[in-house]
DNA sequence: CTATTTTTGTACCTATGGGTCAAGAAAGGA
DNA sequence: TCCTTTCTTGACCCATAGGTACAAAAATAG
């Protein structure tokens, strides 16, 4: 067998969590290689030699932000207990991140939608997957309230389903520009009421 | 009297108006002096000889922004005409926006908002400004039918308007990730069906 | 301990961002 | 006509962005 070389030092995968923050917080033009070295606490070489480019770390920052945390939504929305529920439990989530979200992050999906737009393939399809999941999900939720007589069996599902999409983007544009629990509070219910 | 100077050889307003745009499809930190330069057809010095700053032209720009097209929804509802059918229009005036929209800019304020949050009191301030009005157009439509008995005047016309921002800047989003008539089509029905 | 391979960190590099400035040009008044 | 004032332009400037190069260090199989 050839000789054996000197392993990495710091974990790759903690480090892509340490970018999704930064990322996360300033969005990708806003963050600098720098701020990304001092998060990571690894010398400028080391990043780019593990990660390419500025631009591949944030596709990876991105996915895993889908992975952690995109993806609750979608786990409380495809969990037990009466479907209504759910729904409310979801909003809840996303109007409750809004409200304790003191850097004003917002979600960063919808800030990556906003920042490029159809600037960049890759990343653009990571988040339209996203929204479809999201969506996709409600849809069911909504369908098994229906099913179930908890929501009223005229109603389309995919417009639904479409609509609390766009709400919870909303919230989280919202949330960005003013954080008022007057506004976003009573939000979830409001929804659900037209159900 | 004093000596009168030369003129400026541009209109400073024009000016603005194309600043807007190019802004408003790049957004702030994605613009560069040198296509401000070029769209607005002036040399660099006498760009910041009028204008001060990027940062301060943004800010005209966005201004202009408020006046030229965030207004239009708020003419709209405040419009006459049978309140729903208000409602309807300016919902459509957004979803036909984003969906028509090739260029996929967006609206200027949810961008805005999204790229800045709260790190700009000033641009803050507008973007909240703007936010506020159109809640309270909305508010005010809706508590017009309810007062004509078109809308049921047990719901909480605030809590509803709260959810048309929601909604319509939702759609902003949705239109910049994948502007789906699928998707976005149907929303102004579904969302005016729960009222 | 050594040969091999990979990592690490810093110094370095180029292009661009955002902005300034000096030298002329227009326009009216004296 | 010359003067004063403000505008215009392109050349210039500095700092930073984003990335590369390379020498030193470290890890492991033998």
């Amino acid at each position: 067998m050839t000789d054996v070389a000197r392993g990495k030092a710091f974990d790759p995968d903690t480090a892509v969590d340490k970018a999704m923050e930064v990322f996360w917080a300033n969005g990708y033009a806003h963050t600098t290689p720098q701020q990304l070295v001092d998060a990571l606490g690894i010398g400028r070489g080391s990043l780019y030699n593990a990660f390419t480019s500025k631009r591949a770390l944030f596709e990876r920052a991105l996915r895993r932000y889908h992975e952690r945390e995109a993806v609750q939504i979608i786990r409380v929305l495809d969990g037990s207990g009466p479907p209504r529920e759910r729904l409310r439990a979801a909003l809840d989530l996303v109007v409750t991140a809004a409200l304790s979200d003191d850097k004003r992050r917002g979600c960063m999906m919808a800030n990556t939608a906003v920042e490029f737009g159809d600037g960049d393939e890759p990343i653009n399809h990571l988040v339209r997957r996203t929204f479809d999941r999201q969506e996709a999900a409600f849809r069911s939720a909504i369908e098994e309230g229906q099913r179930s007589g908890d929501i009223d069996r005229a109603a389309d599902a995919g417009a639904l389903a479409a609509l609390f999409l766009a709400t919870i983007n909303g919230i989280r544009v919202l949330g960005k520009a003013d954080p008022n629990p007057q506004r976003l509070a009573g939000l979830a219910d409001t929804l659900l009421r037209s159900l």
